[in-house]
Order: C-alpha cells, then structure tokens, then sequence
DNA sequence: CGGTTCATTGATTCGCGTCAATGCAGGTGG
DNA sequence: CCACCTGCATTGACGCGAATCAATGAACCG
C-alpha cells in the first residue's frame, strides 16, 4: 500500500503553492542542494509534499518501490522483519535524509514515520529519466549511497562486536552528530523514538536498553532529564565508551 | 600503505599485454558490462592489472582512498577492527565485485586477499573524472552501491536479530547463490575463507561456528567432504532455517 | 616424522534475554 | 480536581545461548 492512498497520509501538488522550494528548511542539505534553478524545477514538477500522521506506513519491504522521498519535517524509521515477529530498525531518517537511494525495483525495507512527517515524494520512474538528464543529481545520489554505505559498515561493526554499553553510546554519539549537522544543538539531544525501537536498532531488548541508559546515567556521562531528552555531560568519555575504548 | 608497493603485490599495466578485456572472464558480469568499446578503452587506459598474494592486504581503514578495484579472480575479505582488537568482517568479494563503489575520501574498512587474487585497480582521481564523460557508468556504479545496500541492511537483520545457527545457515545460502551467479555449481560449495573469518563475519566465535557446523550437518542439512566444501543436503530446509523457520 | 596451523569438542562462565512486577506520565471522564 | 486507565519505562529474579578457557584431533609441510 503507497503512502498517497493510506490512512495518515495526505499529499499537496506543489504546484498548489508558491515556490516550494525557495524557503524549504533542507534546501541547503538535502540533495536538492546540486541543482540549478532551471533543475530543481523540474525536480519540483514531479514532486508531491506529503503530510504523514504518526505512525502511518509509508511502505513494507518487498512492496514494488513506487516512490522515493526527501524527508523535510519529523522523522522516519526503517526496519525489516523476521516470520516470528523479531525486527531489525535499519536506520532512522531526519530532515534532510533521503528515501531510497538504492534505486531498487522493490523496497528492501518497510517505513514508517515516528511523528508528524513532512516529506517531498517522487515517482520513481519519473526521478529515474530526470537522472538520465541532471547528471550532477545521479553524481550526488552515487554520494549520498556512499556515506549511507559507510554509516552500515559502522552499524555491522557495533551489531557484530559492539557490548550493549558500546551499542547505546555509539547511538547517542550518532543521534547528538546528526543533530549538530542540522544545525541544532548536540546536546540535550531529542529522542523520537521508543526505547523498544532503540532495542530493534542497536539488537537489544527493550529492558536492555533501559538498564544501560540507568548505568550511564549513574557513572555521570549522560543526564536523563526526560524520557525523550539526554543530556551529554561527558562527551569524551562517551565516544570513548562508544569506541571500545 | 598501498598495495601497489606493498609486499605480494605485482602490477602489469594493461597496454603490456594485448587487449585484457576482450578474453577477461568477468567481462559479463562487472561493472564493464554497460560500457560500449570505446568507453572500455578509455577504462583500460587508466586500468593497472594487480596480483596479489595471499594475506596481503590492499588497504587499510582510514587511509585516503587512492583506488578502486575490480576483482577479477580470487577472493577479498573487508573489516573494520576495534582498538582492543575485535573485528568485524564487513563484506567478501568474488570475481567481478568492486571494490570501492562508495567513492569516498577514505576507505571505511580494511581489504586482504585471502588467496591468490587478481584484479582491475583504478585511480580514484582519474575514475572519478571519467564518470563525468561517462553517465552509464556512473548510472552502473550507482546501481552497484544499492545492491550493497540492500546486501548491507540483510546482514544487519542478520547481526543484531538472528540466532547463530540462522546466521551460518543465511550465510551458507548467501555463498551458494553467489557462486550459482558467477554460473559455478551451487553445491557443493568452495569456501575460501577460515572458520575465523566465517566467525567474524556472522559476529560468532570460531567456537560456536564449528559447532553450528557440526549441528547442520548431525541433522542432515548439509554435508562437509572437506574443512573448505560444504554439501547443501536440503536446500529449502536451508533457506528456512536462515529465514527465522 | 615432528612441528605448525586450524578445526573440533568439552566444561564453565557471563552478558543479555525472558518473564514478571512496579513505577510513572499523560489523557479521559465523572 | 481527582480517580482511573493506558501505554511506556524501569527494576528485579532467573535462565539460556553464545563466549571463554582449555584440551584434543586432523591436515599440511618441510
């Protein structure tokens, strides 16, 4: 099921507003940021914006991958599934990620937004014959698979060998780096996401995850003023944990 | 250090030997595929042809990445290590993989032959350059870089949820597809690479490898001639076991 | 034939998972 | 405003699967 006909999801044709591009908040690192003028015009001739309530499935692996997205607003999270229900978050995406660099012909993952969403959603196909033409888009695409490549050697290493300890800090260190790239602050970092979903991200269980947030908390590297905010009170030592070290 | 001057490496350049395209074995099935004549010759103008002994390592982790490479016969393993030691195999390479497709600055895991290995290596600069001229080959690479992708985010399902007899069965199937690809037989099964390093790809001990070994082949799955072949028995009751069943 | 390397097997340990109870915040309705 | 519910998060007791430590076996090689 596409997100365009599913229950939380409600889609604007840019068109129906003026400029949409020009006062985008991602404008500036999103992939978008290559294009002339005259390309992200046509860039935003065949964009739709979307509106996704929280929740609301955007698509599950395996689905024939209709769409590709710009997440603009909120935040997405990806994950495959076992039969038996186990399920592994591959990755959670920001304002400014992109949806489906691998170009696949079906998804490899399903997604689902976390918050309220605001997304940019191109026809695969139609995105496809525009990169035959915008040479620099396809060149910054082969980029972003890149360091989208690198980031999942560095989940295989902290899901192989990684303690649970080394897990949650590698994941703190990232979440307060991502955050600092969209020029917010590194810390108190903001959590949209369950401790069950820090669990299906890191391969622990909820309980786990629990547990570790109290023992870092009690040896002073981070404060837990709420259950969606950590504070980093000791950055050195947590990249050091998050290291091995 | 690079393989170039490094101990076990040789390196022919191409226009030594007459046309090494024409009767190259994976001609077929690399990322030369998409190029017309033309493009291929300006490809081998840049090519030097790389033997490597064994144990000899391409690269490593954090080194600026002054090349990419074609594998053109042999086997190639890729990991990150921990400072206190711990690695974590990230990939193997068969004839025709590349390696590199991530184009960044610095290369994200370590590369060693683990055999005799030949291959196609590149300079990054002048690749990269080359793309410009070249779309259909960018459009290659980039297709390449989701295929690793959609390979990367299985294997940390793999990691972070599967047990370890599902894990050795996922990478048994995974071998034996791989080998039926390059049109080799797919049973049995050659296996290049140690327990050791079969263990660190799974995130397992050399321990709990042999004796998930020992416990597939007590139940009839699969068959060992040898420590390097692998019979495939039953094939579906394979495939179930690697899919959680 | 001794030496080296790697695979296998066994005994024990330990980190994390599982099961279960309790705590806590936000929302709802009386 | 408060009693109650509901969905997370936390904490505790216990068990299990894989790691660790240690010994033995099998293949290879000069």
């Amino acid at each position: 099921m596409a997100a365009g006909s599913a229950a939380g999801a409600t889609a604007v044709k840019p068109a129906l507003r003026e400029s949409p591009c020009d006062d985008c908040a991602i404008r500036e690192t999103s992939v978008c940021e290559v294009l002339e003028p005259a390309q992200l015009a046509r860039m935003r001739a065949i964009a739709t914006i979307m509106y996704l309530e929280p929740g609301t499935t955007l698509f599950q692996e395996s689905e024939p991958a209709e769409h590709l997205c710009n997440v603009v607003e909120g935040a997405v999270k990806l994950y495959k599934l076992l039969p038996d229900g186990r399920r592994q978050i591959t990755g959670f995406l920001f304002p400014g990620d992109f949806l489906g660099v691998a170009l696949n012909k079906s998804y490899a993952y399903s997604a689902e937004a976390m918050g309220n969403v605001r997304l940019c959603r191109f026809p695969r196909r139609k995105l496809e014959n525009l990169l035959t033409e915008l040479p620099n888009l396809e060149h910054r695409l082969l980029e972003v698979a890149g360091n989208e490549l690198v980031a999942a050697q560095d989940q295989m290493l902290l899901l192989g060998r990684k303690t649970a300890r080394e897990r949650l800090a590698s994941f703190l260190s990232m979440v307060s780096r991502r955050a600092a790239a969209r020029g917010r602050p590194d810390s108190p970092i903001d959590l949209p996401m369950s401790r069950a979903d820090i669990g299906d991200y890191l391969g622990l269980t909820t309980e786990t995850v629990s547990r570790t947030f109290t023992q870092l908390k009690k040896q002073g590297t981070i404060g837990l003023p709420s259950q969606t905010k950590v504070d980093i009170l000791k950055r050195e030592e947590l990249e050091e944990i998050a290291e091995g070290g």
